[in-house]
DNA sequence: GTGATTGCAAACCTTTTGCACGCCA
DNA sequence: TGGCGTGCAAAAGGTTTGCAATCAC
């Protein structure tokens, strides 16, 4: 029994997939669908673990590639973290991240304030930015002892 | 030779160490300083090569082991990224990052603008927060083809 | 002196790669 | 049918751990 966020959309998932050149496969269909119900940013090994009991015969390979793919056609992004293993995230409206130092948890939140921050001239002559994001860490309530 | 900024002060990382009850040796000395010289956030692995051509008979596990040490009394922090290598800077001021989707360089910028920001009620009275930092990501100058 | 720190080596975990088979378009 | 995508297995890359020897205090 899978908690469905309402952001699953399968017709986005396929024009993607096709603008891109991507085959649809049931296995990248399971895996968009298992990202757009997770709400804590997984690893490929999570993803993979939690796939595996709906979908005995896939392997973490084809989860770990499937998960860059999408990245990299910009279906999901890769979350910033401190090192460590990968973390991913089905890329949605603008969003930030606070972070706990201690056991790694990410939390998204929305705020309209900083959704409305400019990029700096001295970057935006420079580089093209492509995401802005403010990233708050410290501990979460579950771990100030 | 090395590049050195005049972040450097040994005043101030012996105090740290004394007062973390952490002694004071050449290795973390030697590791210290090069932080301070660097303005790339290097991996424990890049601090490891760059510091055995003057020490060389460190080993890779100490350097690692003092940038986690580091890190743990707030000397240093852990820069967050796109998974991969863990990687480290010296804890300084207020800066924020442009972070390059293609070559991974981070680039350190000033806003007084984004210093200013405050930390929505939401999160501010469920978590502590310790840090505050922008993170814009997207093509650097050298990588946009 | 003595307990923290170091260096070494092995273990561990995650990611990447090469290849043959199978399946989607 | 053709070629992309998958699964498997091995390699590679980075981090962590246990332990004996060493060094800072």
């Amino acid at each position: 029994m899978q908690k469905q966020q309402s952001k699953v959309d399968n017709e986005y998932f396929a024009a993607r997939c096709r603008e891109n050149g991507l085959r649809i496969t049931p296995q990248r269909m399971a895996i968009y669908r298992m990202l757009a119900g997770s709400r804590d940013h997984p690893s490929a090994d999570a993803v993979f673990r939690r796939i595996r009991e709906e979908f005995p015969s896939i392997s973490y390979d084809t989860v770990n590639r499937t998960l860059l793919t999408f990245a990299r056609i910009g279906l999901a992004e890769i979350v910033d973290g401190p090192g460590g293993p990968r973390r991913f995230d089905l890329r949605t409206e603008d969003h930030h991240h606070f972070h706990c130092r201690k056991c790694g948890r990410i939390v998204d939140f929305q705020s309209a304030d900083y959704d409305r921050l400019q990029i700096p001239s001295e970057i935006r002559d420079r580089f093209t930015v492509l995401d802005k994001k403010v990233v708050l860490s410290g501990l979460c309530d579950r771990c100030i002892s």
